[in-house]
DNA sequence: TCTCTTTATATTGTTGACAATGAACTCTGC
DNA sequence: GCAGAGTTCATTGTCAACAATATAAAGAGA
């Protein structure tokens, strides 16, 4: 505990449930009761549903009318459907990216793809995968394509909603390798400037990406 | 007055709120205070608030903490932001309908596209585009789709946008033949299950869009 | 006259009590 | 023993009063 906690706004509170929902506090499908969450976090019911609401909004709560909220859960269906917008939104963010780089970008995104091939050199397994490398050159990327509506979208709400995709569902491991020369082929075609190339390349690395996942799910 | 008001929940007021915004009874920029709007709702500030933040969601209210809620405006910067969305997620729609439709969606696009022509043909000023017509095609094609999450994207945030932007910085004519040629293209790729092809077209259909709308804007 | 401070006002944020709705349970009749 | 109706309980929705904050106006000093 930091300090003295001041009254937390109903912002703070959305923030802390959205972390405890992707940090697994709180399992999918759990109920999010108005008055438990109020207790929790020392305020009233009213701050606790405009978290509520605002959390709902990026996609990690389900809410029904007068029934309450609980942690949103993932089919199948529902998962491909979240691939199906990443495809359409990194691709657009592939696109623009190559539009728009500059040399030092470039250098930025060689440096992040040097790092990446460290880390599976230093665990052959690759098991490591979809870790926070992964992660960060598609929001570099998202970073460069200096569209904030789209970076937006992706950082608040479908990455979330990945990361609880994959603690419904759990899919251990990443593609490794196969990922990462990939990502190298994007950044190249990104380096070129080639804005089709790098958009093709991004949205079937999204498509390759959805078919380990789901190949993943229905094998056992 | 259609009977009784019951007394309205947060949904409709939210419903309300929405049309009043997209038909212009409530102007961009326009303050929207929560004590005026329960009065003019007949209930408490409670589920104005409510209202106020589910409209936010979607993308019509500007909000800010502590000082309140206004009708949104566009920025030119912002509008290309929207048109970038709209490219990559009506891209993927292209792509998802040209994989699944089978004969009787075929049909349905053509007879839409005839409709649409008679209705340019009746009207050769040409100025009446973007109208229900061109609004229709997008959505039938989104719903061929047969993605929810995107096509819920597009019907209850992105296009309301649209529409609130077109009344923020008048644009008065459409494209009219044009975009109907382009709609032809589509469906035909569409019909023969190119997808990369449909997905490719309906980029560029939403890139002449903007170009169309930017100029306009610029040129004044 | 202008700027900075201070005060006053209006608006949003929060709270606890009350109303309405949904879910669980019990009891009856078969 | 089981299905359905009625009742009870828990939870969400609503409200009006209060607290905190931001905006606007008024006044003092240079």
């Amino acid at each position: 505990m930091t300090a003295k906690e001041q009254r937390l706004s109903a912002a703070d509170i959305a923030a802390r449930l959205r972390d405890d929902i992707l940090v697994g506090e709180r399992s999918p499908g759990e109920r999010l009761g108005e008055a438990e969450l109020a207790e929790r976090f020392g305020v009233s019911r009213g701050p606790v549903r405009d978290a509520l609401r605002l959390v709902a909004g990026s996609g990690l709560i389900d809410f029904t009318p007068n029934i309450g909220a609980r942690v949103r859960e993932f089919s199948l269906t529902e998962a491909r459907a979240l691939y199906q917008l990443r495809e359409a939104l990194e691709g657009q963010v592939a696109t623009l990216a190559a539009k728009r780089v500059g040399e030092a970008d470039i250098k930025r995104l060689e440096r992040l793809l040097a790092e990446h091939a460290l880390v599976i050199e230093s665990h052959p397994e690759n098991a490591y995968l979809q870790s926070s490398k992964d992660r960060d050159f598609h929001l570099v990327l998202a970073e460069l394509a200096d569209s904030p509506l789209i970076f937006n979208l992706l950082a608040q709400e479908l990455y979330p909603q990945l990361t609880l995709l994959r603690r419904c569902h759990r899919s251990s491991k990443g593609r490794g390798g196969r990922a990462l020369i990939e990502h190298q082929r994007i950044v190249e075609a990104v380096s070129a400037n080639d804005c089709e190339l790098a958009g093709l390349l991004m949205r079937r690395h999204i498509q390759a990406s959805w078919n380990s996942f789901y190949t993943q799910q229905t094998s056992k």
